[in-house]
DNA sequence: GATGAATGAGGTTTCATTCAT
DNA sequence: TATGAATGAAACCTCATTCAT
């Protein structure tokens, strides 16, 4: 009943999640994840009360791991480029450092097995990022857009950059401010 | 002679696959889908060695459809700015109209099931709209970027534009315009 | 209903099921052996009512072609020892000529769907190996051992010979002769 | 600690196994000898990872068990005669006690769906059996032949006398008399 | 008669979840 | 609480046979 004795164990399925999910999609095996976790298959689900359940917790999971990511330097007080450059930045690194849990974040995304009431229950940790995006809708060219669009907008081109750089690593930093520059472009 | 295998039953088959993916995600059974068509389920197997290959050319059958609409009335001669119009609006037009064939797209793009053999032979088909994607990398803003690129980057704005003209069906049009703005300022 | 329009058909069917049998054992498809035959699936269906009744004349065809050959050349005036001899030798050829078919037989001969009415139809056409048989049954050491006992036996030792011949067939003439000694010291 | 996997529960499968083969060949479906073990379909997988690893354990099974048998009450310093007396004796009681056991075991030889690795793991269990059968081939009418030759021969001549003797019940001392005297004859 | 598409029962195997230990 | 064997529904796919052409 999801109770919590170690949560090395919960955070240690989680990851393992995270490997199996890469490799074999949102159908990997409950089974792989335990044993890959170091568990017993049963153990998952005193953990997780179905595998419906651990993957909300997944995605959260991951989601809260970026936003803390890019809360933790956010420029408080810079200008509203900089700090749409800090998101974009740190974004694109976290998703080059991790490329599994990119990978991962996206099938959540987009399968249905995630409640409305997950996706909801992230708001609240944007933090700072919200506000940049807010502040992006009210002024520029996305003036009078509906609030959520310079997100999914930057989410979305965000995603087309990461292809990019995962094929030319070694431009990254280059790409990575090129592809800002373009963002900003389309915005400002 | 026999029956001949009919172009309908295939085409059958391949519709009710996208509602049924549409509802449940790749994973969506061939009986269901079998069903559906309103054939037995052996004879899914008559029209796609296995569901492997039915996805693949599923993936096949959605892209020449969205790229027979690009191409058929392409405006060759006009302005650059012109041609990626009617590209942007074509495709938003399509995944508006059929908002099931754009989902399950989506997943067949993602799933590694599709074979790179399968996404290399769109490529022919992709006509006019290449030529559009190339002279954008040539001259403005996606200058010297990686070619594809400017495909990558339209297509990822323009999932972000159909999440929000879904939501607001009202302002179709003029969403279809504000947010071709937006990408030509990136791009121009 | 097994009327036989071309007699060729029916051969070139047979064959390929020896073909295939041989390959994949008696669960090999009737569609494959209508393939190999140059038939279609449905045609294989109107020179056999169904499979197994192409198994069970497939054992017959076997076994004629195998006693046709037997008695081809038959010494019947020669000594009881030369007449086992032939026995023994044209078996041992036949199967080493025509090792799929020799594979195939077995496998029918253990299999139930080869019904007691066929077996018992291949009786009449043993001709005077049976005479041989029967005449080793009732002197030598196989005196008052059931009727078929002779058959059976030396039936079993060529199995096993076969096997060997298989191995070495380099030593195949000697082999042949060594074990026919055997099988003689055993019975004479 | 959560159950563990019963050697009894093992047992099982493999003795339904046993009977559901000798009825319907290999074909025999893994739901029905689930069933007449009395464990559920799924549970035969946790026991045999697959149809085939399940047969390949089954022909170990009963090699080693008559295997056993065989060397359980060996004459090690009886005469050589003595010695493939209790071997062919052995076999032949052991073939009418069980005589599900004996047909299922030939089907198993034949078919190729037992690994090589697991037909010789099967030499290392039979112990004096083989010194008898070498002491054969080394000295009387089967000198100078293939090694293996003694244990084949016998066994072919082993199966067409149980072909006899599972006719004839009542005669069955006499008859299993009577055709080692054959062997040796043909041997000694 | 010949064809081969259509059928659907049945085969093997997987897997989320339960529960005895 | 932790374990992993047990479960059985369902998934994908095969194949003997039928039947429209």
């Amino acid at each position: 009943m999801a109770r919590l004795r170690s949560p090395e164990k919960r955070a240690a399925i989680l990851e393992a999640a995270v490997h199996e999910i890469a490799l074999a999609g949102l159908g990997a095996p409950t089974s792989k994840i335990a044993k890959r976790a170091g568990v017993a298959e049963g153990t998952l689900f005193t953990y997780f009360a179905n595998k419906e359940q651990l993957l909300n917790e997944l995605y959260l999971e991951l989601k809260l791991e970026l936003y803390s990511r890019l809360n933790a330097d956010f420029p408080h007080t810079a200008s509203l480029e900089r700090r749409a450059h800090h998101v974009w930045t740190s974004f694109l690194q976290w998703a080059i450092k991790f490329p599994e849990k990119r990978k991962v974040s996206i099938q959540l995304n987009l399968c249905d097995l995630i409640t409305q009431a997950t996706r909801d229950s992230t708001q609240e940790h944007r933090g700072a990022i919200d506000a940049t995006f807010t502040e992006l809708t009210t002024h520029g060219a996305l003036h009078s857009l509906p609030p959520g669009f310079a997100a999914a907008f930057m989410s979305a081109m965000q995603e087309a950059a990461m292809d990019f750089i995962g094929k030319q690593p070694a431009q990254r930093e280059q790409l990575i401010e090129r592809t800002f520059q373009l963002f900003w472009r389309a915005v400002k």
